[in-house]
DNA sequence: ATGGTTTTTACTGCGTC
DNA sequence: GACGCGGTAAAAACCAT
């Protein structure tokens, strides 16, 4: 967790690195000035020209369709990242006023109303398709980095729709609903994971997305039961390296201390760890509480604290 | 916002290799 | 002496109200 923080930095500091050595001559290093009128960058020391003509490099000399040349075209209104469809859709003012400036005629009007109200439809149902299409991307990312099965992809994009058809989206973020998206499909297909490993692959902060999945959850009506810790223990297990003989005993650790009503409040994540922890024990294979609590951020004390609870629930079902 | 509960952090002592 | 483990107190996070 971490290690990708600190590497994220250290990311940001070598590119940023990298932009200021090229404000450098590359003859004699003096900073590069941008000479606006004439387009040119020049050195302020020796005075060689870097860069010419940045101004007006005249039109693109070819192309070989339509596409290309709507790419290549330096005409038109600008484009802007900030609206759905950059800004680029049909525009019909809600004045009823023709080009000049005079009013319609009852029958325009009526024409133009209907205009507008198809207009706003289609640009509506275009802005979804991006929508949809950006936040998919997002779920496949985070997906493949969780190492969740195509199954809770699929679970996680109809949550999303079924959102975005509900109209839940305005006032929160893309990414926000489809990391909550996400989160709710690994729980309900029993691969749950925390909400602090969602949340190191998110762009989301955690109480972005906490805050998210629960408005998501109440406004779809997921049913979504508290997490099984059974469900966490076979990751634990495999990540480290241990034995079936500690996964069952970990399981009917788990089974048991559900029996007894130990485990409710408690964290399922921490349940879990302790169960494989106290397990690993049974079984005389080593692992230390360092190492569960590395696998499965969950702190050595609580770790402590769980399995002893689990290890008495189980005493207390033998004996009598 | 508040209070109660759980988890984490930080520290200390004990035994073993 | 480092390591694994256990316990504790205080802080922080979480949750329902």
């Amino acid at each position: 967790m971490t290690d990708t923080r600190t590497r994220n930095r250290t990311d940001e500091r070598t590119t940023a690195e990298e932009e200021r050595e090229e404000h450098h001559c590359p003859e004699c290093g003096g900073n590069l000035v941008a000479d606006e009128e004439r387009g040119e960058t020049v050195c302020s020391e020796c005075g060689l020209v870097v860069d010419e003509g940045q101004i007006d490099r005249g039109p693109e000399w070819r192309a070989f369709d339509a596409a290309e040349k709507d790419e290549k075209s330096r005409v038109g209104a600008p484009t802007t990242n900030t609206m759905h469809d950059k800004g680029l859709s049909t525009n019909i003012g809600w004045q009823d006023k023709d080009a000049y400036g005079n009013s319609l005629g009852s029958r325009q009007r009526e024409k133009m109303q209907r205009l507008r109200k198809w207009n706003e439809r289609f640009r509506t149902r275009d802005s979804k398709e991006r929508n949809l299409k950006q936040a998919l991307g997002e779920i496949d990312r985070m997906a493949s980095a969780l190492g969740l099965p195509t199954n809770v992809r699929e679970t996680a994009s109809v949550i999303y729709r079924r959102a975005l058809d509900e109209d839940l989206l305005p006032g929160r973020s893309i990414e926000g609903v489809a990391t909550s998206a996400l989160y709710a499909a690994a729980r309900q297909a029993g691969t749950p994971r925390s909400l602090d490993e969602i949340s190191n692959v998110s762009r989301v902060e955690k109480d972005e997305i906490a805050r998210t999945y629960r408005y998501v959850v109440r406004e779809l009506g997921l049913e979504i039961r508290p997490a099984d810790p059974k469900s966490y223990v076979p990751r634990f297990v495999s990540d480290l390296g241990v034995s079936e003989e500690v996964e069952r005993r970990a399981r009917d650790l788990l089974d048991t201390a559900t029996e007894k009503g130990i485990h409710s409040g408690k964290s399922p994540v921490g349940l879990a760890a302790a169960a494989v922890y106290a397990a690993a024990l049974l079984s005389n294979e080593k692992v230390t509480q360092s190492e569960v609590s590395e696998v499965s951020d969950i702190s050595e004390v609580t770790i402590r604290n769980r399995y002893h609870e689990l290890l008495e629930a189980k005493e207390d079902a033998l004996a009598p």
